[in-house]
RNA sequence: GGUCUCGUAGCUCAGUUGGAUAGAGCAGCUGACUUCUAAUCAGCAGGCCGCAGGUUCGAAUCCUGCCGGGAUCACCA
């Protein structure tokens, strides 16, 4: 299959040249699809070759015009607008393109590249659950990774869990102190959950302690409860052994609680990197960054670097006691996943708050010359909002990941009483559809906004099943195998090759323009770490989809060329959905 | 204060390497189910693209300044 959108580009640098005896760049030829008001399938701005021919943009682009029709084809005809050079493609051209991808269930994945990369998302304490913060970079990472895979990318999931420190400390002494022995087991709660209560018993009782010391004219500071939490922590890092069984005890609850809610979430890892084996690396990194100069030592054993001519100044890498920083580790830990697999890229999926920490960590493994120093990249993203403001978690205005996975499922379930066709499905197989409507609507919602972007939540809105929303698209899927099944019970062939002498309307040639486009909208998805652009493309395509079913009947076709030609269409359109859907995490039904 | 980032319809968001009259959804109003699923489609209404300059044939997009929101600038993670 010819590159048309490449075609034309050469063909109209050929143009100019031949035209006009002066060479022009390929990026000064801008090929747009041409808007709905015109005719046309693509569009040339004339404007950048005035110049060159001396000519008004309509000369100009009658002559490209007409240059372009002799010599190309695929194009059948011209015309041009205030400089526009609309160019009609050939409907032949487009069946043809059809039928290369009818058999493409996979279409849109590319071959391999040959890159590995690896992805890094979630990472989240292990002290309570996960909320919904986490649930934007997990979709988020996830998306992308599914994304990367489409690219031809090997993709590596990974989190770094944050398992020790203070704020499981805090948890454990908590449960220490009023826990009378609990479990998951014995209270029936999940386990992140129910390490989380401990976590906000730790700071009601410390709360409490402050209010005591307050009153009693000492240091708020220091209460009993948080002295305790530091000893744990003491404790923990000389490895006693007591301490260290309650916290691998409370971490394993935390765990099967994550567990079960990235199996809703659908996502999972391919490698866990933890914090209690990794915060002790990078020292050998500081020790040979010494050697190289890169960084310095101040008279108090402390160990900097200056960024200043990078514009960041200066930067502790290791504390006057010798102990790691989180820098440390980071520089340490990501020489290790080089040396696990051998990576090309790594990619974190970390809030915008540690923009500034991202940013030093690369220019630290740039002035080090780690081989994959190059191919580091912050996927920063905003914070994410409630109509009433930000979440915080002493207002209580948290909320809480399984709460709100229940809540769009329990959304679906109303909204599928009252408009859903499921009579045909056993109660089993319509809880999975109906889950699978929540979960769009959920995921939808959150992966559709730009990421670098602060969104805002509006709960209501993500329980949405119209307009732009995640079970908008699925509905559009499953209209299409409504006619598939139809077409397949009936027994009609639509194998055969489509009527040459055949007329594409003009939304029908839309559809294909777009899907055309798809394995490039994978590209750049990829290229700008942006899973929004994929969910732009599922929505547009499920538009035009349906209003290409409400203006042209497939089955009742005037003629059996255009249901042929129709249901090839739908089944392409069909697969497209299902796979640009596919790299935001999202799950198809079958009916709904 | 320094640095970074965002600002588009009442609300939530799109807007390609700068291209034609700035687009969707929600909310509001009007129409369309005897048909392959109306979770749909068609229409109306809604805009100083934060403000002011600059670059350009052409700016929501690039540059500068200002205003407003956010982040960050720890021997915290």
């Amino acid at each position: 299959m010819i590159d048309i959108i490449a075609l034309i580009q050469d063909k109209v640098m050929e143009g100019v040249e031949h035209l006009y005896q002066e060479k022009i760049d390929r990026s000064k030829v801008a090929l747009n699809t041409t808007r709905k008001e015109f005719e046309g399938d693509y569009t040339v701005v004339v404007f950048p070759f005035t110049k060159a021919a001396k000519k008004g943009p309509q000369q100009v682009g009658e002559d490209l015009g007409q240059f372009l029709v002799e010599n190309v084809d695929q194009i059948k005809a011209f015309n041009v607008i205030k400089g526009f050079l609309n160019l009609v493609v050939d409907d032949a051209y487009w069946k043809q393109f059809l039928e290369s991808v009818v058999n493409s269930e996979d279409y849109g994945q590319h071959p391999s590249n040959g890159k590995k990369i690896m992805v890094e998302f979630s990472s989240p304490n292990t002290n309570k659950p996960l909320h919904l913060g986490h649930i934007r970079n997990i979709l988020l990472g996830w998306s992308c990774s599914r994304i990367f895979e489409a690219a031809g990318y090997d993709v590596i999931r990974t989190q770094i869990v944050n398992d020790r420190g203070i704020h499981i400390c805090k948890s454990m002494v908590a449960w220490q102190q009023f826990g009378n022995g609990e479990t998951p087991e014995s209270t029936g709660l999940k386990g992140d959950h129910f390490v989380g209560k401990y976590y906000v018993a730790y700071n009601n009782e410390d709360k409490k302690q402050k209010a005591a010391l307050e009153a009693e004219g000492k240091d708020k500071e220091e209460t009993a409860i948080m002295k305790s939490a530091r000893d744990l922590l003491q404790k923990w890092e000389a490895n006693d052994e007591e301490v260290r069984k309650l916290w691998a005890s409370m971490n394993g609850w935390v765990y099967e609680g994550f567990n079960a809610t990235y199996d809703k979430l659908g996502v999972r890892f391919d490698k866990l990197y933890y914090e209690s084996d990794t915060y002790l690396l990078g020292k050998d990194a500081i020790d040979k960054g010494l050697e190289k100069e890169v960084f310095y030592k101040k008279e108090d054993g402390s160990v900097w670097i200056d960024l200043e001519d990078a514009k960041l100044d200066h930067k502790l890498v290791l504390r006057s006691d010798g102990t790691s920083v989180y820098m440390t580790q980071d520089i340490g830990t990501a020489s290790q996943r080089y040396d696990d697999y051998k990576i090309d890229e790594m990619v974190y999926v970390v809030g915008d708050e540690q923009n500034y920490h991202f940013k030093v960590l690369f220019e630290i493994m740039k002035r080090l010359e780690a081989p994959f120093a190059n191919g580091l990249y912050h996927l920063s993203y905003g914070m994410v909002d409630l109509p009433t403001g930000r979440m915080k978690s002493r207002e209580g205005t948290v909320v809480d990941a399984d709460d709100l996975v229940e809540e769009v499922i329990a959304e679906a379930h109303e909204g599928t009483k009252e408009r859903g066709d499921l009579g045909a499905f056993s109660e089993e197989e319509q809880k999975e559809i109906i889950r699978k409507i929540g979960m769009a609507a959920l995921k939808y919602f959150i992966v559709k906004v730009n990421p670098q972007k602060r969104m805002v939540f509006d709960p209501k809105e993500s329980v949405d099943l119209q307009g732009n929303t995640g079970p908008y698209i699925q509905y559009a899927s499953v209209r299409i195998n409504g006619v598939l099944q139809r077409a397949a019970k009936e027994g009609l062939d639509f194998s055969g090759a489509i009527d040459p002498s055949l007329n594409l309307e003009t939304i029908e040639k839309d559809i294909l323009l777009q899907i055309y486009e798809y394995p490039n909208v994978v590209l750049n998805a990829a290229k700008d770490y942006d899973p929004s652009v994929i969910a732009s493309y599922c929505y547009n395509l499920a538009k035009n989809f349906n209003k290409f079913w409400h203006d042209h009947s497939i089955f009742n076709a005037e003629t059996e060329a255009e249901k042929i030609f129709r249901l090839k269409m739908s089944k392409i359109i069909g697969y497209t959905l299902k796979n640009g859907m596919d790299l935001l995490g999202i799950e198809m039904p079958e009916r709904m």
